[in-house]
This record gives structure tokens, C-alpha cells and sequence, in this order.
DNA sequence: TGCCCGATTAACT
DNA sequence: GTTAATCGGGCAA
């Protein structure tokens, strides 16, 4: 049913990776759910870590795709992305939400007081609902702890402006699953739409 | 060394 | 709609 994906999946265009991977499940141990939303992020872009070359921060960036990239957000927050392309393109898509569907006993305690909705509907939520943390950060995306599965069926998905940024916010570098309940905010009604199938 | 500010969130008014 | 929490990265000096 679920086909794991391969590295090889990273290996290609920002821009193409990430609305392949809304409908994918993404796991930490045996907590997580189905990716709703997604940014791109390529080193061209102002808006991303990587714009201004390497540093010990976003050194995982340039190395090869097929890898996580995880970042200290606000000196609060965890933020979680996966590197894509080739190495030294320095392209990471960020995770934004997901649907549970795994370990929602677990992701509650985590999370504390949060309902079901905002479990996981925002990528500090996300992190904070999975345990990811720093500890994470250069993982393989295609070994334990973490697993990724293919959607195995075909999605609608909506792309808009990205979310929290002052750079570069009016490309509409931002993918979400049609209709989702668990989108971190609505996507607007101008926005085109793309039907996927692949993966 | 100091300063500004961010790919956020929750708790306010 | 507004704002505090909280801190490391990046850049100016």
C-alpha cells in the first residue's frame, strides 16, 4: 500500500517536491500524520536561510537532499524541513501541518491542551507534537526514527503566499491539501489550483 | 561585544 | 486585532 519514499523523491525541483509531498505521511517513532502543508524555500529566495551562504546553522541545507533540516524558531520553537534537489542547491521544503494520524495519545501529552485541530497545524506544533528537536537535525529522511510514505491516492492541492515572512512574501511558494481542517490558516480564494497523482 | 529581529505560538483585549 | 515570551544568528562597530 504505502510505499516508503526514497531519497531519490528530494532529488528533484523544490518547487515540484513540494506538492508531492501533501498527502504523504510523515513519522517520528510511532507518532505523526498526513503532510497538509508545505513551503518551498531555494537559496535564490531572500526569504530563505540559505540566501546568504553557509553557516554552521543551515550547513544541512547544502549537503545532500533526502535529509532533515531542523531550526531554532523565535528562541521558542522548533521548525522542520526537508532537503531537496542536490547537494550544495541549498533548497528545504518546511513542513507546516499535518493531519494526525498516529500516536495522537502521545502527540496530545505533548502538546498538552491542545484539541485535535491544533495538534499539529503549524510548524512549531508539528515539532513540539513529534518531539523533534535539534537532536534531529541531519537525519536521513529514509530511516528510522523518521518515515515517510507515499500518498496512495490522488490529491487536490492549493498553493498561495507564504506564511511569517517579510522577504520575498508575495511568491506563492506556500502548498496546502484542498479543504483541510488542518491547515495553520486558510489558504485564499485567488490562488490556483493543482490536481496531483504521481507519488 | 552589542543590537536587532525572525520560516511562531498562545494568551490577551 | 495585539502582544509577550525567549534566544541564537548575522551583521555593524
Amino acid at each position: 500500500m504505502s510505499i516508503p519514499l526514497q531519497q531519490n523523491f528530494f532529488a528533484r525541483s523544490v518547487h515540484t517536491v513540494a506538492p508531492d509531498l501533501i498527502g504523504a505521511t510523515l513519522l517520528l517513532g510511532n507518532a505523526g500524520g498526513v503532510i497538509v502543508e508545505v513551503e518551498a524555500y531555494y537559496h535564490t529566495d531572500p526569504a530563505a536561510h540559505s540566501f546568504r551562504g553557509r553557516t554552521a546553522r543551515n550547513a544541512v541545507m547544502f549537503g545532500p537532499p533526502g535529509f532533515a533540516y531542523v531550526y531554532r524558531s523565535y528562541g521558542i520553537h522548533w521548525c522542520l524541513n526537508f532537503v531537496c534537489e542536490r547537494e550544495g542547491s541549498a533548497s528545504a521544503v518546511l513542513i507546516r501541518a499535518l493531519a494526525p494520524s498516529h500516536g495522537l495519545a502521545t502527540m496530545r501529552r505533548r502538546r498538552a491542551l491542545a484539541d485535535e485541530r491544533l495538534l499539529c497545524s503549524g510548524p512549531g506544533r508539528l515539532c513540539e507534537a513529534l518531539a523533534i528537536t535539534s537532536a534531529h537535525n541531519g537525519f536521513a529522511l529514509d530511516r528510522p526514527p523518521f518515515r515517510l510514505l507515499a500518498r496512495d491516492s490522488e490529491v487536490e492541492v492549493t498553493s498561495g503566499p507564504r506564511i511569517g515572512i517579510t522577504k520575498a512574501a508575495e511568491l506563492p511558494w506556500r502548498y496546502g491539501l484542498k479543504g483541510s481542517r488542518f491547515l495553520s490558516k486558510p489558504f485564499g480564494k485567488v490562488t490556483g489550483e493543482i490536481v496531483s497523482s504521481e507519488w
